[in-house]
Order: C-alpha cells, then structure tokens, then sequence
DNA sequence: GTAACTCGGACTCGATAAGTCCGATATAAT
DNA sequence: ATTATATCGGACTTATCGAGTCCGAGTTAC
C-alpha cells in the first residue's frame, strides 16, 4: 500500500530517539545505530540529509552527532516523506502539474486526472500527520538504555 | 509516497473500460491490451485475478471475455489495493496483528505502535475512496475506439 | 478443426533499494 | 602533536522484486 523504504523507517527511529534528549544533548549516529542495531553506514547518510534539509544540526569532530533543529510538531508527514523519498505521486504521471510529460500509453489511459485528484487528497491526508506522533510516549516499550552514551555535546 | 505497481494501473484501466461496456458485453485482454498499449501478458494475469475475486467475471473460449461482477462504487480502493499488491503496511511489522512477529530491530525500535496506527489511518482513508471515481468522466480525453471490438458474450 | 479466447506456470531481465567500503575532514581529550 | 571519535561524502557491490516474456493447456464459437 504506502510502503516506506529503509531510510525512512531508519529516519523516524532516529529523530525519536533525538527527541528524546534533552536540549543540548547530542547523539552520534554510531549511537543511534548501536542501540537499534542500525547499519551504520545507512544511517550516516540518512542523518546527513536530515541535517541538510535541516530537520536536525551536527557537531563535528570528536563528542559531535546530531541534535533536533526544528520541532517534531512542525514538520508534517508529507514533507518528510518526499524529503526521503522523493516526490513520487502515485502513477508515474500524477505528480507532473498537467499533462506536460505525454501519457506513457498514448495519453489513452484516461485515469490521469483521476490519479491526480488521488495523490492531491493523499497529500492532503499526509500532511495532517506531524512527525511528533511518531515521538509520542508508547504503550509497550523498555525505556531505552543510554547508558555512558549521555554527553553534553561540544561547544 | 504511495506508488502503485503496474499491474494495480492496468488493472484500474481495464475496470473502467469494462465499467463502459453495456451490461452483457464483454471486452476480452486483447482488446484491452491493445485499445491502451498495455502488456497482454501482465494485463491477462490481472484480469484473472480480478475475475478470482469476484469484481469481474469471465467468459471462455471465442468471443469470450470479460464482464463486471461487482459494482465499482461497491468497491473501496482499499479493498482493491490490497487484492492486487497484498497486505504490505507502512513498514513489515505494521500489517502484524500484535508484536507476533517480534520486531526485527530487537523490538527497541518503539515506533511500532505509531507505525500501526498510521497504518490503520491509511487504511481508514483509502476505504472512503470507491473504484467507481476512477470510471467517471473523464475531463481531456477523446472516446476510445471501439470499432470492431464490440460484440455480444457468448452465453 | 480451427481460430480466438481464458487460464496458469516458469522463466528472464532490469531497475533500484539496500548495504558495504574507503578516504577526507573536523574536533576534543590526553 | 597525537590519538580517538565524530561528521562528511563518493564509489562500489549486492540483493530484492517488480516487470515483462515465453509457452503450453483447456474452452468455446463458427
């Protein structure tokens, strides 16, 4: 249906745990990876482009990671969604504004502007989901183990 | 976002040309098929599972072809998506009724239950949507041609 | 009997998601 | 200054799965 692929999973997972912290308080992406058994790698790259669209900020060097920039509750669904994975629609031709790119079976499908009204309403329902949902207290959950990963981040 | 596969497509296409045929004229795959330069192979596949599901019937042999069963407002895209892509959620553990299957990352990753609710919502909101808006007049599109496609279902 | 269909399995192909590897740079602690 | 721990970022390999192809069998109208 709506499948999301690993960066994004790996993504909401990440800006949870950084929600958790206190202001001021960084994680580093081999902690987020290490207390979910993350790879490491992926998570990385993910974290960066989180940093880029600035979502989150980071600390170089030594006692550096990531800490949240913008408020969970103010970063919706939709945004996050396209910022990880781009801004599919749900057919290939649902996404151009109107019929700019020929229909690729001969303009002759006749569902395209179905499908346009379709990713518009999706979009719409997207955007009335906030990030921060996903960082609400949850039902059946350990608390998680920091640990000696707790650490003020550099100046 | 939500990315339909082909085969869900043509399946939408197929159903509202069968959704313009009158009530005992069939439209057989390759008529489908060639009427909007779609794969016959594929296209074959997702009318057989579509007749396995009841929304459309079939008829065998020459001048066979295929009927609508069921009403197009009687069938949510929901319902639909799920025949022709399965069950998949939002991430694997999202369609799991409780934590049966344990979570892959340890059951630490704790946006287990958000994931599912969402999931839940998504589902909620494709079940408003109905089969039948996809067949509704469409704005910029010429007639299809018919031509010496139409005929009678055998008996 | 033959042509035009549905039916259904098995297989290949290609795109791309997913993961790995490696080096460069930055910073804090010692 | 040296070392350890970070972000940063490109290049590459691998695995997965959607998409398409091929082929044979069964059914029915003419």
């Amino acid at each position: 249906m709506l499948k999301f692929n690993r960066t994004t999973e790996y993504g909401l997972i990440a800006l949870r745990h950084l929600s958790q912290r206190q202001a001021g308080d960084a994680a580093s992406a081999r902690e987020i990876a290490d207390v979910y058994g993350l790879p490491f790698d992926i998570l990385a790259k993910t974290l960066q482009r989180l940093k880029e669209s600035g979502i989150i900020q980071s600390a170089q060097g030594a006692r550096g990671g990531y800490m949240l920039q913008r408020q969970l509750d103010q970063v919706t669904l939709a945004e996050f969604l396209e910022l990880m994975e781009g801004a599919n629609g749900v057919v290939a031709c649902a996404e151009t504004p109107e019929h700019e790119t020929a229909c690729e079976f001969q303009s002759k499908c006749q569902i395209h502007g179905m499908m346009r009204g379709l990713n518009a309403r999706l979009k719409s329902f997207l955007s009335g989901i906030r990030l921060s949902e996903f960082a609400a207290e949850n039902i059946s959950s350990e608390p998680i183990q920091l640990e000696n990963f707790s650490r003020q981040v550099n100046s």
